[in-house]
Order: structure tokens, then sequence, then C-alpha cells
RNA sequence: GCCGCUGUAGCUCAGCUGGUAGAGCACAUCAUUCGUAAUGAUGGGGUCGGAGGUUCGAGUCCUCUCAGCGGCACCA
């Protein structure tokens, strides 16, 4: 950097990342002619940068991009500052063919200077700073990966080819960083979830999970904490019907909404002969798959009159979704097309939703932290473009769902315009393996559904009043969450939560009468318990089973049985421990209590 | 949905320029009864995601299609 800092704000020391990305668009028009450049910023843990090019690029290309660019960086030629007028740098780029260039400086605010950053006869137009060389840059990067971008993120724009790369200080540092992206890949829920027999996904249901036993074992674990939790917190649990007329959906303001994105049921009986038409006739009335629940509550809420004195009334619903999600845009179990909700519609008066807020976000956080969640980003989705309701509605949801978050210390960043269409909301977003963020939790505020759907209830003064409805849930999806966990856990769960919590193993058949009396023993304790008698040596059996992650492995011979013990093996330790039946049945019981 | 990549036994993967499929693990059987991360032997198992095409002949080339993966877009 060589000059003056003459504004506030906050300045990046390392600009290595961006620097690198100079180098690499450099690289890439000089091997690759006629690529016009766009964009490239720096990223959490490297860069990329934004080309079009009517031809996208291998992987291959990947190798001969490197290679050029150590060539650049080896030339270290000097990062030179110019700010041009702004005709000046239209018509340069223009010239050059640039036209993507020219619609970003035709885009900045006229106020702003035209800067340029130079490395020898190559320049970008860019807000820099950058280092003093492009030796600076160093030879510890690489490219990573190519992927496909829209010009500005639209969909109907160009379709762009984007490189990915990340850059360090060193060698050492570069593989670091290597090493840990393939020890997160190793903790991939999709990987895991095969490895561990938890479930299968498959192309006759893409997008929808097959439970296995082991993984449906975690989710119910999950499902009944969460009920208890909402039991304490004053919820009353509901269950609503799966397919709904679209009428309903009509009149939500779904069905214009998001009807390409739901599953929709012709209301006919289908023809069962073979060869002829599936439906005789055009189907006249449709039903479609609940693509959320809120409608189906509204319903129950409106069934007989409610009181002021009913709110704020929390109803619950393991409620199972479907959305027809675009391919693309499916993923394990993060992004699925069949997903069970920890909803829930709190139905109060706009004087409580503050209270309101501010209970369901300590909920929340107790319940992040019962599974150890401490990095957690938080959102607030302001107004979008596209909204139902007046903006003095928006001013007040908006500054209702900061205030909860102000006056528990919560921070958040605001992602403008990102609302839904019925309200502000919040986003809890938790981290997977890799570093990308999902959103699992969320508070919605909604004024709008309870007029749509014309919900009431009977005031103080004797009259019919509007009541607000909180859209929320903690883990958002069951799917998601236990993806979202099993990366977290790398596969190893806490003991409440484990699939099998002890295998015990006999070490030769003698032992193994014992061995199932002590199965027996901790299953009467509420043990997820099995058994391996199998011939197969103790180490064999050891390893099987630290493999499969199982938590305490419980080994038995002569002197087990004899003595009427357990010798315990922690997942993760070769320590043993020698410990009786009984002893270890209370203890274990003990340490396997769900959270409540 | 868009761009790119991938798709071979239950799993992980090999199969160069086209000549009628291989390994390890797993599984089955037999032997072994062996104290804390892999006992040995034998055996069964795939027509190479699907459809079509080129060819005397295709896992290997071409077209279409489906799914998965990496991003992008979307996400009530």
């Amino acid at each position: 950097m060589d000059f003056p800092i003459t504004a506030d704000g906050t300045l990046s020391i390392i600009t290595r990342e961006s620097d690198a990305a100079h180098v690499m668009a450099e690289a890439v028009q000089k091997l690759f002619p006629g690529t016009q450049v766009t964009i490239g910023p720096s990223i959490e843990n490297g860069f990329y940068y934004d080309f079009y090019r009517e031809k996208p690029f291998t992987p291959d290309d990947l190798a001969t991009i490197e290679a050029e660019m150590k060539k650049i960086v080896e030339g270290g030629k000097p990062f030179t500052r110019e700010v041009w007028p702004r005709a000046e740098a239209i018509k340069f780029f223009k010239s050059k063919g640039e036209n993507f260039k020219v619609e970003l400086i035709e885009n900045l605010p006229g106020s702003e200077d035209i800067r340029i950053y130079k490395q020898g006869e190559w320049l970008d137009l860019c807000r820099g700073p950058h280092m003093p060389t492009t030796k600076h840059v160093g030879m510890a990067f690489k490219l990573t990966h190519i992927a496909g971008a829209y010009w500005r993120g639209d969909h109907k724009r160009e379709q762009l080819q984007r490189i990915y790369g990340t850059a360090w200080r060193d060698q050492k540092e570069l593989d670091n960083h290597l090493q840990m992206v393939a020890e997160a890949e190793a903790r991939d829920h999709r990987k895991l979830g095969k490895e561990m027999d938890l479930f299968h996904l498959q192309e006759e249901a893409q997008g929808s999970i097959f439970w296995h036993p082991r993984g449906f074992t975690i989710y119910n674990q999950i499902e009944n904490y969460i009920r208890r939790k909402l039991n304490g917190a004053g919820y009353v649990e509901v269950k609503t019907p799966q397919l709904m007329s679209s009428k309903l959906w009509e009149a939500s303001g779904h069905w214009s909404k998001f009807r390409e994105n739901m599953f929709v049921v012709p209301d006919v009986v289908p023809n069962t002969a073979e060869g002829e038409k599936i439906f005789k006739e055009e189907p006249k009335n449709f039903m479609a798959l609940k693509p959320m629940n809120c409608p189906a509550h509204i319903q129950i809420f409106k069934q007989g009159l409610k009181s002021y004195r009913d709110l704020p009334l929390r109803m619950a619903e393991f409620g199972c979704c479907h959305r027809n999600e675009a391919h693309g845009a499916l993923l394990g179990l993060m992004r699925v097309r069949q997903m069970t909700q920890d909803d829930a519609h709190i139905f109060c008066t706009p004087d409580q939703i503050a209270s309101e807020a501010e209970a369901f976000c300590k909920l929340l956080y107790s319940v992040y932290e019962d599974f150890g969640f401490t990095d957690v980003h938080i959102k607030l989705a302001t107004r979008p473009d596209a909204r139902a309701g007046d903006d003095a509605t928006w001013d007040r949801a908006e500054g209702a769902l900061a205030t909860a978050l102000k006056s528990q210390n919560l921070e958040f960043t605001y992602a403008p315009g990102e609302g839904a269409f019925y309200g502000p909301k919040l986003e809890f977003h938790l981290r997977d393996a890799i570093g990308r963020t999902w959103q699992c939790g969320t508070l919605q505020c909604d004024f709008v559904l309870p007029e749509r759907l014309d919900a009431t209830y009977i005031g103080e003064d004797g009259a019919r009043h509007r009541p607000v409805m909180l859209h929320r849930a903690i883990l958002g999806s069951l799917e998601r969450f236990i993806g979202i966990l099993i990366e977290h856990y790398a596969g190893r769960f806490p003991l409440w939560l484990s699939p099998i919590q002890v295998v015990i193993a006999s070490i030769t058949e003698a032992a193994e009468g014992y061995a199932n009396e002590a199965a027996a023993a901790l299953r009467a304790a509420g043990l997820r318990v099995e058994t391996d008698t199998r011939s197969e040596k103790i180490n064999y059996k050891i390893r099987e089973h630290s493999l499969q992650k199982i938590p305490v492995i419980a080994v038995v011979g002569a002197k087990e049985a004899e003595g009427r013990t357990l010798a315990l093996r922690r997942l993760g330790s070769d320590a043993q421990t020698l410990i009786s039946l009984d002893d270890a049945t209370r203890q274990l019981s003990m340490e396997a209590k769900p959270h409540s």
C-alpha cells in the first residue's frame, strides 16, 4: 500500500489473496486471449476470479494457469496505483473489449475515483490495496476448483467461469490448509452416513431420505429432546394433514408465489386399465403436499373462538413438508425435498412479540448449547421488494426482531431484502465441516397470513382482533440439523445420541453367556446395547467397533465372567477400566440420560 | 434451473491408444477360541447409471438422458 488512509474503516493487512487473484487474471488473459475479466475478490481462505469465455476452463487448465502465475510472481512486477478520469477508463476498457469492466465503471457512483492497479503491463480496475510487488504473493498458492457463476449473481445474465484458489505465506501454511480441508472432507455427513449405516438416498426418491435403524435412532432422540424442550416452554403439539386443497394455498398466497416448488396432486381417480390414459378427464381440482405448516396451524387456531386470554398460543408440529427444490440445489441431508421441521407458530398480540422473540432466542441458544454449537451466525433479513403489508407494519416487525437480539447482546448482520414476503426473519446459521453455513433456526414475524386466512381473537374490548403470527424453528429441519450434527461430531456422537451406546465383545465362546447376561442388564437400564460373540479375535472386534464409532466397548472374558465385571474402553482412548456390572449399568445409564 | 466434473461388484477403487471385466475390504463356508484397532483357507458376486448409435467387436468413441459431486441461481 502506497497511499495514505483518508477515510475511516477497517483495513485487512493481508491482501495476498486479492493480489493472487490479479496475478491469476493476468495469467488467464495471457494464456487464453479473448477472455474477459470481471471481478475477483478475496474470500474466506482464498480468492476467486470470474472470467467470461465461450469455452469453459478444464481442470487441466488449472495447472497451466498456476505455472504461468508462478512466472508472473517471479517477475516481481510492482503493483502501482493510478486514478483515472471516468471517461478515460471507460474508453480504455471499451477499446480492449472488456465489456464487463465498462459496465462496472458505469455503475460506480459518480463521486468515486476510478482506481486502477497495474502490475507491469497488465492492469485491472480495483479498489485495492495491494502489496508492493507480485513477488510478495509468493509461491504458496493453489487453484482449487472451477465453477459456473452468473454475472452480478443474476441468473438472467451471462454465465461466467469462476476459478477458485487459495494463497498462503509459505508452503507450510498451504500444506496445513490443504490438510485441514482433507480432514474436513472426511467428516462429510454423506460419507459418514454411509460408513456408519445411518441413511441413504437413491434415484427413485431423490432428495428424500431413507433413514436406516441407526440413523433413525438419532433422529428420534433429537425429536424427543425437542419435544421435552417445547413442553417445558409452554408449547402445545399438533399434527396436520399432508395433503390439502389448492384452495387453501391460494388463500394463503403460496399458490401464486411458490406453486412451481410445490408437489401438486390432481384430485381425480386414476384409470387402472393397461394402455389407458392415467386420467380420464382433465383434472379440475388439485391438492398439494404441504410445503409448510402455517396455513394448517391457522385452521386449528380458527376452530372455536379464541380470547386474548388464550394468547400467546404456541402451536408446535414436527411437520413433514415437501418442496420441489431445483435439482442443482439438492445436497445430501442439507437440502432435501422432504423434510421434517421442528416448526411452531406463536399466535400473539403485537405487544407480545418482543417478549416471545426474546424467549425464543433463549430457548434456541439453550438447545444449541446442548449440542455444543458456539459458532452461530445470525442474520436479520429485512423487507424484500415484492412483499405484502405496509411499511409501518414492516418497521414495527423489523424493530421487534432487532430488539430481541440486542436485549440479549446477540451479534447479527443485516441481510437487506432477504425477508419473506409476509415479514422479516431472523436466521440462525450453523457451519458444516467445510465451513459452508446453513440456515437452521429461524424466527419470522408475520402480520399477513392471519389476515389472509382470517384468524381472529376476541380482545379485552370484546371486539375481534388480528393476532400476529411468529413462525419459528430451532433446528430448522431434522434432516439438515442431523447432517450438521454428524459433521460437527465427526460421527462421534455423545452417548445420549449414539445409535448404539455399548457393544459387549466376548473374547471366547465361554464368555458368551455372560456377555448376553450383561447386555440384558444394560438394556434393562435403558441403554442401546449390542453383543459381538463372533469367533473373531478381540483385536478384530475392537477395531471394527472403533471404526463404527461405538462410544463404549465392553470386553468380557473369563475374568469378567468370573467377577461379574466389564472391561470398558472408550472411543478415542485405549485405556481400559475394570468395573462391576452393577456400577457400569448405573454409571452408563446416568451418562446416557438425554438432556431435557 | 445454469456451468463443469463424475457414475465399473455391498464399499473403496484399477482397467493405456476399443478385442467380450480386475484388486482390497465386505459377504458365505470351513478351520481357529485367540485378552483391547484387521487369524487363515476356500468360495459366491458385476455386463460396466439408463437409452440409442458408430464398429466385425464398446466399460473404453458419439448422441440423448438420469443421478451424484463442486459452484452459481433459488430457498415460503
